[in-house]
DNA sequence: AAGTGAGTCAACCGCCAACCC
DNA sequence: TGGGTTGGCGGTTGACTCACT
């Protein structure tokens, strides 16, 4: 036996709403409330609907100061800002763009706004090399800054363009408070993501003032920075998706030590592709072996420099949850 | 004009956590 | 404390539109 249905789905109708439901559901709506059961809610106004139906017809059409239309410049580096911090957390997104659904800052980032990056990334598959780049770059002199891009040409020398360390599709797995302070006790580490995400739950924004705690770290990136990065983040979830449908599996790609590498520790073994696991598979005790590794993945010029860098890394710090979601899906 | 493929977006599905009794 | 119910979420689907051939 499956779990019960919601909703008696036989006397449900589905598809497009009428303007009659509509109507019908808004001002039942603005008059009395939700009254905490959406499940009941249709039958008291006498709609063939399924109560989450309802939902989320009011949330994402219906509800007061929805804002419907193109996106902003603003709004779309609100979300591609978002989307590299927090992945495809699309109500925190959402929570940041007001009169936004998550269902529409989802459906414009699927159709729109990844293919205009993908469109950027193509740009960047024959970079210049890397010291003249502007993009994405970890330095060994920077402390606080989570990025250096428009000032990073003191550093080029030890500069790594830096993907993501996951997909951000699995950045979920993340613990929250470790990544908070993965990268504080690293003085002398430049840093990829922004040091203050604060929240331990992923569900609720207390308010908007964590928009600028989800974005710190971001705010000096340049629109080629943030094209580039977004590039790298859409790369390996699509490389990822298709391992897995290849039916690759790859564990924690540790070709090389283990997880207890310590941080001084150098390796140049051959790396496995990507790990298809998040970081929530594994703890990256050591992490410099596992920077390689994307590193070599993604741009392996790159990689080669970074051989050259202190042996400290980012990754020290990131403690996983392996109870997490997304856990054991591949 | 008809066929086709791509793009868009509203709506649905199923999972999971929170809540309630 | 445990089981059932509900709300919320992200992923996916499918209807519709439009451009192109």
């Amino acid at each position: 036996m499956g779990r019960a249905p919601c909703c008696d789905k036989a006397n449900v109708k589905k598809g497009p709403w009428s303007p009659e439901e509509d109507a019908k559901l808004k001002s039942y709506i603005e008059q009395n409330g939700t009254g905490g059961n959406w499940i009941a809610l249709p039958q008291k106004i006498g709609l063939k609907r399924c109560g989450k139906s309802c939902r989320l017809r009011w949330l994402n059409y219906l509800r007061p100061n929805i804002k419907h239309g193109s996106f902003t410049e603003e709004e779309d580096n609100i979300i591609c800002t978002l989307y590299v911090s927090i992945g495809s957390r699309w109500s925190i997104i959402a929570a940041q763009l007001p009169g936004r659904t998550d269902n529409d800052i989802k459906n414009y980032w699927n159709t729109r706004l990844k293919k205009k990056l993908l469109g950027n990334q193509r740009k960047h598959q024959h970079p210049p090399p890397p010291q003249k780049r502007s993009s994405p770059i970890i330095t060994t002199t920077q402390p606080t800054t989570p990025y250096s891009s428009s000032n990073s040409s003191s550093a080029s020398d030890n500069c790594v363009p830096m993907p993501p360390l996951v997909p951000p599709a699995s950045i979920h797995d993340y613990d929250y408070n470790t990544l908070h302070h993965q990268y504080s006790s690293h003085d002398t580490q430049q840093h990829l993501y922004p040091a203050t995400i604060n929240n331990t739950t992923s569900t609720s924004l207390p308010s908007n003032n964590n928009m600028y705690d989800l974005q710190q770290g971001f705010e000096n990136l340049t629109d080629d920075d943030l094209s580039h990065l977004m590039a790298c983040v859409i790369d390996n979830q699509e490389q990822q998706m298709q391992m897995q449908q290849q039916g690759g599996y790859y564990g924690m790609g540790m070709a090389s030590g283990s997880s207890n590498t310590t941080s001084t520790e150098s390796t140049t073994t051959a790396w496995a592709p990507p790990p298809l696991l998040s970081v929530s598979d594994y703890e990256l005790g050591g992490g410099h072996a596992c920077r390689q590794s994307i590193i070599s993945h993604y741009q392996h010029d790159d990689a080669v420099a970074f051989h050259q860098e202190p042996a400290a890394s980012r990754f020290d710090k990131v403690i996983v949850k392996p109870e997490a979601k997304g856990c054991g899906k591949i």
